[in-house]
DNA sequence: CTCCTTTACGAAGGAGCACTTCATTAGTAG
DNA sequence: CTACTAATGAAGTGCTCCTTCGTAAAGGAG
């Protein structure tokens, strides 16, 4: 009996048919109520009754009815998504980025902003409340609107939101991030690994949209992945799930050295750019390339086929930089997991790039507020 | 918004509060009327409703009242464990054991049969089919008793309850258990892997009670794993989860080597003994075989690390043959993982020893049950 | 332009479930 | 034997959902 059940009142009971009739309303958008009544399995008095609370209290409106439809139109409601906003951050070594985004997770605008891994720590915190703040003025709303504010960073995060470690960023190790945007944001505020929240934009919205058990690999210069189970981000006991890169026997941490200093790279290439060349000469048949790319999948193959023997995922979903050279990497792949796994999952490459990070924060941002206001462990409330 | 909500009528809230009615009485054994209503949160009157639809549809009886109480002395009820019984059954290579426990899962009778790997697998199934009727006659019930037998055994299982593959038996990669087993025993039948098994059984009655994030090493002179996330058993999508023993780099396969060829075993040991021989001495002092077991823990150490970077369990628990000597393996080990891991669990050793499989498959049995009956997605059938 | 068909809306009446309250009952303690 | 304690059972109330039926508002045909 685990989901500690829970009976009661008649009151309770309300309660979850409201939650039902929310949650049909945010999956299928604007409905009609005999349509509603039909997706809840309740009679369309009591939808309407439902309807009418969730008026009452703010979190449905009324859209304008269908056209051209035969029969007297039916009135239409939705979601009001707009009741309150969420803003995804994307802390990285090279690039800030945030997002605005409805409670539906519909992201109405987004900024970025270069900076560097080694750029001083007030600096770096200065360029995170200018992305903010020209996110919010890009979409039309100010920092009053957010609800929650969700940042994504490189480096393993403890429970309450400091940063445990992290080497990418130098001035990142030891610094209360959590605490930091606390003070600077009056909403909100969640901190959560990268990996992570790229494996989860990825489940949602990406490439593993509705599998339940997933293996996300970020693979770049920097390797991370991220592991969710049961349709959940796997955060870990003390959130430092999906380190496994930091085991060198996994071969994961410094496998991109076969990549970054492959001998065909020219002279001067700067060392962002290094894999992207051989990935790139890789693809164009260049033996030498090829050899190094063999090498860096032998490698990646290890701590993979770690991953994948453990936990028989459905999916392994390769996000980062390199993934844009899935093509390249994946048929080694899969060959090498093919002959060290039982069961060789699907591999497939990231659907959302860049933005995935940022998109993540959102989702995670999301999911917050479905666990605060939209459980049957408490009362709804009423939308500001 | 995961788990698909659901409201209704007003008959699914009587459902609702009969579910954990259930619940409560499993959980607490006899309870008075009064005592029930302020677990469930119910009413008195409502209460009795709800327990007087379980007398007749025959999942609670009543018990004598308790003695010596001030007042009116309160009818106490009990959920009727009895209505169905459960067999476990553990299939190793050395031995078959099997269980026979009611539906509250408490064991009422428990037998074992020694055979070999290499026993004929007629043979093997001849003595499973003894072990489960003695079990069955000491118990003094017949197979029409039970609902569910749940069986565990050494190999990769597939989702219908094939062996995939399997080292330690030969006659049994390949083999239809649940095929077989369905032919055989009139009831439902459950095929899972031991390992998970034995983990279950720690996290339901073990070293893991009430942790819901554990890695479960089986170190013996086979190796297992199996990995609890959010308080459930992940078994993967092909049921192949656990696995990570096959990895050679995870230094997990055949780590076992070095206390099995230890240089003070006598000569003439039995190999099943030599193993046994070395921690012993390692536990008084010997420095060659403590030398062996440093060898040992380097190795299980590799394979660890790996499973507990990846998903920062709260409890790493040792089972299998192995863990009797934990007093000498867990300080080494525990070392080695404060070395490599971010956060050190905590370790621990199994308690349940040798029962552990098939307590685990008694326990996996009772929460099928748990899964088919007492679920809000399902009407309450009635007992028998 | 009117009438008919279609579809949605709203009100009324009924059933089921849980709650509170209170008189009654069956024990123990003195 | 009486007082006290605690559980029981019955009665009455309120809430939520259901079904049913008359009414309202649109499009389409004549």
């Amino acid at each position: 009996m685990a989901p500690t059940l829970r009976g009661g009142d008649l009151s309770r009971l309300r309660q979850l048919n409201v939650l039902t009739a929310i949650a049909a309303l945010r999956a299928a958008g604007p409905l009609t109520l005999s349509a509603l009544a039909e997706r809840t399995g309740l009679s369309r008095p009591s939808t309407k009754e439902v309807v009418d609370e969730l008026m009452t209290l703010g979190w449905v409106e009324e859209t304008p009815p269908a056209q051209g439809t035969v029969g007297r139109p039916a009135r239409r409601y939705r979601f009001r998504a707009g009741s309150g906003y969420l803003v995804g951050l994307d802390i990285g070594g090279h690039n800030i980025r945030a997002a605005l985004a409805d409670l539906n997770g519909v992201i109405l605008s987004e900024t970025r902003q270069p900076v560097e891994p080694d750029t001083p720590l007030d600096e770096r915190l200065a360029a995170i409340e200018r992305t903010v703040a020209s996110c919010l003025a890009l979409g039309g709303k100010t920092i009053e609107d957010v609800w929650v504010l969700a940042a994504g960073t490189i480096g393993v995060i403890t429970p309450e939101g400091r940063i445990l470690y992290c080497a990418a960023i130098p001035a990142w190790t030891g610094f209360d991030l959590a605490g930091h945007l606390r003070r600077l944001f009056p909403c909100d505020v969640l901190v959560e690994n990268d990996s992570r929240l790229a494996a989860r934009a990825e489940a949602v919205r990406g490439a593993a949209r509705d599998v339940d058990d997933v293996v996300f690999l970020h693979v770049g210069r920097r390797m991370g992945a991220a592991v969710i189970i049961d349709g959940k981000v796997h955060r870990g006991f003390g959130t430092a799930a999906g380190e496994i890169a930091m085991l060198p026997q996994a071969r994961l941490f410094d496998a991109s050295r076969h990549l970054q200093s492959c001998a065909i790279i020219p002279e001067g290439t700067p060392p962002a750019d290094a894999a992207g060349y051989t990935l790139a000469a890789a693809r164009a048949g260049d033996p030498v390339a090829l050899a190094a790319v063999e090498r860096y999948v032998d490698d990646l193959a290890v701590g993979t086929s770690a991953m994948v023997l453990l936990l028989d995922p459905q999916v392994v979903v390769l996000g980062g930089g390199f993934s844009r050279s899935a093509d390249v990497l994946l048929p080694p792949l899969r060959a090498r997991l093919e002959r060290a796994c039982i069961r060789l999952p699907d591999l497939r490459a990231s659907t959302l790039g860049d933005e995935c990070v940022v998109t993540g924060a959102i989702d995670y941002a999301v999911a917050h507020v479905d666990a605060q206001h939209f459980t049957p462990d408490a009362p709804l409330p009423t939308a500001r």
